[in-house]
DNA sequence: TTGTAGGCGTTATCAT
DNA sequence: ATGATAACGCCTACAA
C-alpha cells in the first residue's frame, strides 16, 4: 500500500509538504509542486480516504438518507436514479458517499441516527423528501450537527439547501396543458400525501390553473397511492371532464378506474417515470431528471461544505407526452 | 463526540481494555466486560468506523459494484433491491459499505479500479452479474486483493463465492409450464447477452426442456434488450406457437410484436419485475428475490472476510403468473 | 517555502 | 486478565 510517506521520500521533500500539494495549499512552489506530482504519477499513489477522513474535522464524507417508507414500488427508479447521480458527483467532488435508508432507523431515535452518522465520521447529508411529519428526519435537520441539503423541499437557513423543481408552477403547466385540450370545465385533482412540501406546491399550482381557467375543482387525497387514486376516481371521475393526478402512479390508477368505468377521461400525472412509457397512454406528465438533481444537490452539499451559505436552488424539468 | 478513551475513563479501565470488549475479545473477565459494558450504555458511545477501518488490518468495508452498463431501463429495480439488500444486511454485520458503480471507471484500467477500492481501505466486494468480457471486472476478481462474492455467477475458489438461483432449472420449469399448458411443438427462445452466465444457463434450461417435451426450438439472441427482441418476434413468432424469453423486458418485446401481428402466442419472461404486474398480461415469469439474494451475498461475504472458504450458494426463486 | 511533531479514534502487540 | 504503547495514513498548527 503506497502511502503518502513513499511519496514524500521519492519526491524527497516532508510529508506534510506531499499533504499540502495534494490538498492545493498555497505557498508551495511551484518547483516542489511538480517534483511531488511526478512522484504521485510515478507511484500511483491514491491517498487513503479514510486516514484523511479520520485526521481531518472537514471530512469529505457524505450520507444519503433514502427514504423508501413511501408506499409505491416505483420508487425504485426514482430512487435509483437519485443515488447514482449523487455518487457519480461525488467520485467528481473526491467526497466519499455512504447509503442510508431511512427505514433501518425505523424504531430508533433521532440521537442514535446522529450518533451513527458522527460513527461515520458523516459531516453533510442530503435528504430525499423528507415529509414534515418524519420527526427523526426533521430533528435531524434542526440539530445542526451535519451541513444539509433536502431534496423537494424548500428549507433554507445556516449550512442548508434545498433543492427542488418548481413544483407550482410546473402543475399550472400541465394542468393548463390538459385543459386547454380537453375544454374541461370540472376537473378532479387527486393530491399526494399531505404533510409534504410537493404536494402542497403541486396543490396551489392545480389550484391556481383551475382559478386562471375557471375551472371547478375537486380535490381529493390519495396519498401518493396508485390503490386509493383508483378509488378516488371511481368514485368521483364520473361527474368531471378531466383527472389531474400529483403524481404518475396515481395517474396510472386514475386511468385504471376510467377503464373499468369505461370511460375516456384525459389524465395527467407528474413525475416522469419510464413505467408511464408503458401504460400512460397519452398522458402527460412532468418529467424530472432525478439524478441530475441529485448531482446538483451534491454539488451544493459540496459548497455548504465550504462554509458557503444555504439557497435554494431551482431545478428544470419538462412537460411530457407519453 | 464521545470516544472510547471517554468510555475507558468512564469505566476506570484502559482503552485497550475497552476495545476488547468492544470486538469480543476473550480473556476478559465478566466483571470488566460488564463494567464497560454499563459505561458505553451511560454514554451512548458508538465506535467511530472510520479510526477502526484505518488502524485494523481487517476493517469491515465492502464495495457494491453495480453495473448499470446492461442497457435496460427497468434494470433501476433489480438494482434498488440489490443496494437496499446489501446496506440493510451490512448494517446488522456492522460492515461499512461504499456503492460503486461501474460506469464510473468506464476508461479506468483495472489496476486504477483496485488502487480506488484500496484508497478506501476495502477489503471485500460484491459483484453483481458481471459479464464475461466485461475484462476490468475479471481481472478485479482475479487480482485476489478482496474477498469476493458474484451474484449470478458460478465462480468459486479462494476468497471467491457466488451466490445465485438455479437459471437453468427456473427456466426448465417457466418454459415447460408453458409448453404443456400451450401444448407448443414450436417454440421461440428469446436469448439474452451471450457472454454472461444466467444466458448460458437459461439456454441450458430452455434445451433441456425442449427436448424432453419433443419441442423444436429456435433459438435467437436480443441481449436483453426489448427492442431487439421485439424485432426478433416480428421475424420468427409467426411460425412458432409460443415464445419463451430470457427476461421479462424481451418478453415484453415480444409481447408488442405479436400484439403489432395480432397474434395471440403465449409468452414467458423471466425475472419478476414489477413492470410485469402493469402490462405483463397473463405471462409466465421466475420471480426473484433479489434484495434477499443480495442480503445473502453480503452475509457469504462476511463469512469470506473470516478465512472461510468460499462456495456456491443457491437460492430460492418462484414461478410467477402475471 | 518547507519541515517537525502531535493528534484523529481505533486496533493489536507486548509487557505486566 | 489488564494496561501501555506503537502503529494505521493523513492533516495541520507551529517552528524553522
Amino acid at each position: 500500500m503506497t502511502s503518502i510517506k513513499d511519496v514524500a521520500k521519492h519526491a524527497g521533500v516532508a510529508i506534510s509538504t506531499v499533504s499540502k500539494v495534494l490538498n492545493n495549499y498555497p505557498n508551495i512552489s511551484e518547483a516542489t509542486r511538480e517534483k511531488v506530482n511526478k512522484a504521485v504519477e510515478e507511484l500511483n499513489f491514491v491517498p487513503n480516504s479514510v486516514a484523511a477522513a479520520l485526521s481531518s474535522k472537514n471530512a469529505g464524507r457524505v450520507a444519503l438518507m433514502i427514504d423508501l417508507n413511501v408506499k409505491t414500488q416505483a420508487i425504485d427508479e426514482m430512487a435509483m436514479r437519485y443515488i447514482s447521480g449523487a455518487i457519480t458527483k461525488a467520485m467528481e467532488l473526491n467526497l466519499d458517499v455512504i447509503t442510508v435508508f431511512v427505514f433501518m432507523f425505523q424504531d430508533k431515535t433521532t440521537e442514535e441516527l446522529i450518533r451513527y452518522l458522527q460513527s461515520q465520521s458523516i459531516s453533510g447529508i442530503i435528504i430525499y423528501g423528507a415529509a414534515e411529519d418524519d420527526l427523526v428526519l426533521q430533528e435531524l435537520i434542526a440539530s445542526k450537527k451535519f451541513k444539509c441539503v433536502c431534496v423537494d423541499q424548500n428549507y433554507v437557513g445556516d449550512g442548508i439547501s434545498s433543492v427542488t423543481i418548481d413544483h407550482k408552477k410546473a402543475q399550472y403547466e400541465v394542468a393548463k396543458k390538459l385543459i386547454e385540450e380537453s375544454q374541461a370545465k370540472k376537473i378532479l385533482y387527486i393530491s399526494g400525501y399531505e404533510k409534504s412540501y410537493v404536494t402542497r406546491s403541486r396543490l396551489q399550482g392545480i389550484k391556481e390553473a383551475a382559478l386562471e381557467n375557471d375551472v371547478e375543482l375537486i380535490i381529493k387525497d390519495a396519498d401518493f397511492l396508485e390503490e386509493k387514486a383508483e378509488e378516488v376516481a371511481m368514485q368521483y371521475g364520473r361527474d368531471v371532464d378531466a383527472i389531474v393526478c400529483a403524481s404518475d402512479l396515481m395517474a396510472l390508477g386514475a386511468q385504471s378506474a376510467m377503464k373499468e368505468l369505461h370511460l375516456e377521461k384525459p389524465i395527467c400525472g407528474f413525475d416522469g417515470i419510464s413505467l408511464m412509457g408503458y401504460v400512460g397512454q397519452g398522458i402527460y406528465t412532468i418529467g424530472q431528471n432525478f439524478s441530475q438533481i441529485s448531482a446538483i444537490a451534491m454539488e451544493e452539499l459540496h459548497r455548504l461544505m465550504m462554509d458557503e451559505k444555504g439557497q435554494i436552488i431551482e431545478v428544470e424539468y419538462s412537460l411530457i407526452r407519453n
